[in-house]
DNA sequence: ACCTGAACACCGTTCAAGT
DNA sequence: ACCTGAACACCGTTCAAGT
């Protein structure tokens, strides 16, 4: 009986603890940390994890739900700044600049997520209504909030990708006047309205 | 002797002509038009191409460079609208109209190329002359021009991604109003200046 | 319930061989 | 010069079997 169950503990895991959702979440996101989507495979994540690649889909239907999964948690977790009351510029900024703080923290992550975007049209997320708050501070018609709010997003996706992917001066200065160049170039435009 | 020949080409080919790098090309883009990038694969292309996997090889380095080439073609055969003496507004927004529409005949190539923006980043492409022409046009100084350019394009280039990928309303009608909004952001943004 | 090994249908690519 | 088949090292995933 002892016997057996010891066997079967050891034979069950050659590691030290059940396998869990959360671990394969966090271990997942630092592979693709470290090397990019295409860094991330499911038998490289089960060896990782010292596990049987197989042993993943009793946790995950299969790789996608995977990726969707680690996505959605980290735009969850996003932090925004609260409403201190301050001008709808200024929030805009530093809701922009925690955007793009949060997407360099995880390049790979955010860069999936900015090409499958079924992870981020989720209208509860932090992100929107923050988004959705400052426009409408900023005096935008109710029947325009989400229109505008989608394009900002889109703005500054694009923004984001385009340094992910290198298609930006390298020089750390340089990147923070382009930022506030852009930044510029939307609140400009949005006083227009 | 003539038999030998016979042999030879008929089983060279058991295609009608040789292979073409231009022909892999256009195949190429053909399968991620209707499947998109994860639809190309070399094996595929060359059994559409009625060819030996390996045949591909001798007229391209690998599949990234397969895929740079395309992209790379398809950047420098973009259209651009010439400058027609109307006024920088005018000019930008039919620059971004015209990207727009290139951008949906191949959205998985266009896709591809803004996540590996090593591509479009020559500035001898019609693109950007363009687009820094009228940023001058539009009174924006020397110095600032190119920052500017990839500010802007960086813009555009989310927009459409998200459009892409399907995080734009599906209504025809609503994305020419979204288009219209963001190119009246982005002018009135840079008005501003 | 949770894990596993063998197997299947795919990849990209190398290499030696064919004409 | 151009093409090929067999082979290697990878994928994601199914399925039947193990505890």
């Amino acid at each position: 009986m002892a016997d057996a169950t010891i066997r079967c503990m050891a034979e069950r895991a050659r590691r030290g603890a059940p396998l869990t959702l959360e671990e394969i979440a966090t271990t997942a996101v630092r592979l693709m940390d470290e090397a990019g989507v295409e860094g991330l495979s499911m038998r490289k994540l089960a060896s990782e994890l010292d596990v049987n690649p197989m042993s993943l889909y009793h946790h995950v239907e299969n790789k996608e739900a995977l990726l969707k999964l680690i996505c959605a948690t980290a735009a969850e977790r996003m932090r925004v700044p609260p409403d201190d009351g301050s001008p709808w510029q200024e929030q805009l900024r530093e809701l922009a600049l925690a955007y793009h703080r949060n997407a360099k923290e995880h390049p790979a992550l955010w860069g999936y997520l900015h090409t499958h975007p079924e992870v981020i049209s989720h209208r509860g997320l932090p992100l929107w209504s923050a988004l959705y708050r400052i426009l409408r501070l900023a005096g935008v018609p109710e029947p325009e909030v989400r229109r505008t709010g989608d394009i900002l997003h889109a703005f500054v996706s694009g923004f984001i990708l385009a340094e992910i992917n290198g298609h930006m001066p390298d020089d750390p200065e340089e990147i923070e006047r382009n930022y506030d160049t852009a930044v510029h170039l939307i609140i400009n435009g949005l006083a227009g309205f």
